[in-house]
DNA sequence: ATATAATATAGAGTGAACTCTATGTCAAGA
DNA sequence: TCTTGACATAGAGTTCACTCTATATTATAT
């Protein structure tokens, strides 16, 4: 099944200017017909969603642009991949930890007002 | 304990061109000194650290200048800065789930990795 | 056959959050 | 006193990740 740059656009929530910025950014090369429109297949569509993952990680474009090239490269780049995913999920895990140290604190701020409003209450 | 605009740039980690852009944007006002210098206090900086910490949980400085204004118009304003905290709560909450949703996936195409390796190698 | 809608490219514009430049002022040390 | 360095303002420039515009071409429905 091979898809449109509209239905595609429909098909991943991404916005056809989207589509074309993260294709003139190599991180997507999908085939021509022959009038040169764009033809997603369900590899790319798979490939997008991934992206989609990534991003919602927090991983900018340019890095997501080497994960693109290596995955091009072939097989031979698997191990390479794997290492460029531990390191990001390394990060991410920090990041978390970090989130949650953040909202801990946040949290007590927030018992704090909770207190201070009781007391100017009843005052 | 006051500090001018250069130490207390290297107090905060923060770029005297950073600081005097949130005081642009209504995040900071320091006392200005005869000579019309900028002088931090102490409460400028324990302001400032959580500030810091607003931002690092990806707030956008639109929402922390409310929080500013609601701050700087007193103790009647508890109520409103507890709420907007407690909604920000809410959606760090939410990203942090995410995001550990988002790194067991990543996971896995790490384990999927790690098997297509093996294979490939042992062939 | 023609009008309309979808697509193509190239490049400009946007918004967020800085970051830097130009130009001017002022305070302190040699 | 003179010079150096930190500070002041206003506004321009940067980076990221889109998002939109202008213009041209092509496919499809009437």
């Amino acid at each position: 099944m091979e898809y449109t740059i509209g239905e595609f656009s429909k098909l991943t929530n991404l916005g056809i200017h989207t589509l074309r910025y993260y294709e003139h950014e190599g991180l997507l090369t999908p085939e021509r017909n022959s009038g040169n429109r764009r033809r997603y297949s369900e590899k790319d569509l798979v490939w997008v969603m991934f992206i989609k993952r990534l991003k919602d990680t927090g991983m900018p474009i340019k890095q997501i642009q080497h994960y693109a090239k290596l995955r091009a490269a072939g097989d031979s780049t698997l191990p390479d991949r794997m290492e460029l995913l531990a390191a990001h999920k390394n990060t991410l895990c920090m990041q978390i930890r970090q989130l949650q140290e953040n909202m801990e604190k946040l949290d007590s701020k927030i018992e704090f007002y909770r207190m201070e409003i009781e007391r100017i209450a009843k005052k």
